[in-house]
DNA sequence: TCAAAAAAATGAACGTTGTTCAAAAAATAA
DNA sequence: TTATTTTTTGAACAACGTTCATTTTTTTGA
């Protein structure tokens, strides 16, 4: 019992060097660098362990993917002493827009690479819960506002979908190298010009 | 002389037979399956002849991202003829949805995939010219409307980025499958129903 | 304590990939 | 025709994800 016990500890410990592992050359070189081979050097483990692990790289993604999200809800932590959903809502979107820059590799995964949404796919997992929790948590803040008197006329889900939506566009233009090959007037703070003219939209709903 | 014209015109032919074979390849079966061997074998030559025509795959999939703005191009010809700037932005937006869901990997390939920025920048080529284009359309017609008295109180390029960033931000989330996963009161409709509310919006500014 | 059984880790091997480049083939020039 | 230039070729290279028979390590039972 207690051996089982150890081994399965030392399992779970094995799975986290790998995924560790894994994180830290893909903060550093990018996730098109990632290969197992890099993965088994790094923690000096052979391929074939990796594969032990986990079924292929796919599932190595999404698990990286998972952790991302993890680390989203570490990044909106500060949010919950926000008593105004309003201003929650608002802060909300910097945040956002804070972990995804800060963490563009990770964010990359999380809402733009196919592999971790082809894991889920190929497993028997359910749907994408880490996608609808967040989307949740936006949702929430946005039925706050409208039960505080904001946004009179307008849907709940699909007002939240296009908020997600405007952030998201914003993020992933940049991360994918769209703002800084477009001649703005100012490309430096495109993002943040932009946000705040989305702050003056909001104060009108 | 004419030797050297007819040399200049099949020359520019057979790129052109690359161009279309990988278009080919890329639109039945996904940009993920594209290599240099199956393109090579599509048309009937050897690998050797792609590389003496492109640098490498990424000058290839840079000139598919150009064919791909001059087809969104030719879908934006029907918003020419309507008079009325803000009705042309609202139907601009509706263009812009269509010609990335009916043209999805084309999409990918324009806005999100890194290898045509990546053939850009190891270029001698100067900005992301099609972008820059694609812009100066949207914010022409935000700047009309705020001549006809629209938008007051907003900064033009801010506004047409958000814009921009709210339609794509749908598409791309679309297109990289992160709206089938989330639980939406009515999934198949979530793009459709968010662009309704995104058109409210408008109207109150 | 020690042989047998079970579990864990290994890395060579396979089929792909993008890319290169000496050699062969074809077209042009003299 | 023969020499020269241009075009095309495909074998070869290094690196990739993945597999699996073999080896190494750990646990078991007397």
């Amino acid at each position: 019992m207690t051996i089982a016990d150890r081994k399965a500890r030392e399992k779970e410990a094995l799975r986290m060097l790998i995924l560790n592992g894994a994180k830290k050359l893909f903060i550093e070189k990018g996730i098109e660098q990632i290969t197992i081979r890099n993965i088994a050097d790094e923690i000096d483990y052979s391929v074939g362990t990796v594969y032990v692990y986990f079924k292929d790289k796919n599932a190595i993604l999404h698990d990286l993917h998972s952790i991302g999200f993890q680390e989203l809800g570490g990044y909106f932590q500060e949010l919950f002493s926000i008593e105004d959903p309003l201003d929650r809502l608002k802060k909300m979107g910097i945040t956002y827009m804070k972990f995804a820059l800060e963490n563009q590799e990770m964010y990359d995964l999380m809402f733009n690479v196919k592999a971790p949404m082809e894991s889920i796919e190929s497993s028997e997992k359910e749907d994408w819960n880490e996608g609808t929790n967040a989307f949740g948590a936006l949702k929430n803040t946005v039925a706050q506002c409208m039960e505080n008197g904001h946004f009179s006329g307008h849907s709940l889900e699909p007002l939240s979908f296009i908020i997600w939506s405007l952030v998201h566009g914003m993020c992933c233009l940049e991360i994918r190298n769209r703002t800084k090959g477009v001649k703005f007037d100012n490309p430096d703070t495109i993002l943040y010009d932009g946000y705040k003219e989305f702050l003056k939209i909001l104060e009108k709903l």
